[in-house]
DNA sequence: GCCGAGAATGAATCCATCC
DNA sequence: AGGATGGATTCATTCTCGG
């Protein structure tokens, strides 16, 4: 199999429509992988968890139309194994002390720190987006971070940018989102501090750094083309 | 085996001097579980870990003595299986709809949610204590923060409090401990919110809350005693 | 009392060295 | 060879102290 054409492409930014799986393996001299997979989360319960992602996922009334994301209701087991078959094809298309870093939520996160070694990678942290406000939860804590889970390619090339390793940001409501696990630019920006001083993949093409994104819902792939394509992102 | 002596007492707050496995048999109908245990960490190979507490866990000059203290160098494996026993151990001392939490670090955070399980809790989430500032990582995010693995004895039991998810406070200079791993006492109060509005054991003797302590080391004890007997606490 | 400069600090991490 | 130990290094912020 070859490197399929571009849905999108410029002089700083591609962006693949497909399965990660078969794009990974034609990519290499990646310097930093920055990722938010489907959770499989959603419940605590098999039946939960295989629901449809626009029913399980909350989405209060005003929400625009937002569709279906697939690869959301693995079990347990093969979350795991998914998600290591994943890091690991990330991790052949890295180059040596290259970073990596993904989204996940307190219920996968022991899973995803045992895929992130099981891929090769050295895990190095994990790293905290505090919400500020969360759901409330009438057992205990309310549910007001998501994680991330980072590590290298080997031993770590050394930087001259500190990421902190809790940032704050508060989720945008509900209806000023394209997709239902959107994550504030801000927070993206801080991901991406990971790899370099940056920005998201738009910011990437503004900012001269070169990046590669790859979705496999082409609804999504035609959003974030549309917004790569605008001079100004907001 | 019966009760001990306590190591101290008075109307509210009870201290054990003991090992936690000799008293909690002992123990009945306590109503939520705040613990602290030794990580079993402090580097990333078996011969970081298995350094002394005053030397692996960082001391700058001019802390005050502190002590070893025990219990902090057990391997992976031997963690996982020590704290499902001790985790099962106090689930038996509680009611049912009882809450636990635990602090841990990024680390064994992972191995903290499986032993929660395996001790017969039901893990129901991850909150964070974030300390704001971290030693900076050449790696890259910083480590800034600490985790509390918690869970209830089965149903939760609900409340009218919910207490944060994430929860900001900076860490006390070195100087102003007495453990190297001390807690902040807003921090305790923050993670006691999980039981029911309190605080410490020094608060719930104020606030008319019931409280039991348990600590092998005796010299902590004794720190411990002297706190309680103090009318004022600083 | 306010302000600025310099010192101090962190459940860290990594590497060199010694036995 | 491998375990144990010592020590250099990292930076955002607070702390301390002098003006």
């Amino acid at each position: 199999m070859t490197l399929p054409d571009p849905y999108y492409s410029d002089s700083k930014c591609t962006i693949y429509h497909g399965d990660a799986f078969d794009i990974l393996p034609e990519l290499s001299g990646i310097g930093a992988v920055i990722t938010d997979p489907p959770y499989s989360s959603g419940g605590a319960f098999r039946g939960d968890r295989a629901r449809q992602t626009t029913t399980k996922y909350v989405q209060t009334g005003t929400a625009a139309y937002r569709p279906e994301f697939a690869g959301d209701n693995r079990d347990q087991r093969s979350f795991l194994a998914w998600c290591a078959l994943w890091m690991n094809a990330a991790r052949n298309a890295t180059e040596p002390g290259a970073a990596i870093a993904s989204f996940i939520d307190w219920r996968q996160l022991p899973v995803l720190t045992d895929a992130i070694q099981a891929g090769g990678w050295t895990w190095r942290g994990v790293a905290v987006w505090s919400k500020k406000y969360g759901r409330p939860n009438p057992a205990g804590f309310s549910s007001a971070a998501e994680f991330v889970v980072w590590g290298t390619n080997g031993p770590a090339v050394d930087r001259d940018d500190y990421p902190a390793g809790v940032f704050e940001c508060q989720s945008p409501p509900s209806r000023d989102r394209s997709h239902i696990a959107q994550k504030p630019e801000k927070v993206m920006n801080w991901a991406v501090r990971l790899a370099a001083p940056g920005a998201t993949i738009r910011a990437a093409k503004d900012g001269g750094y070169k990046a590669v994104g790859i979705e496999v819902d082409e609804r999504y792939c035609e959003i974030a083309a549309t917004r790569l394509g605008q001079e100004v992102l907001f």
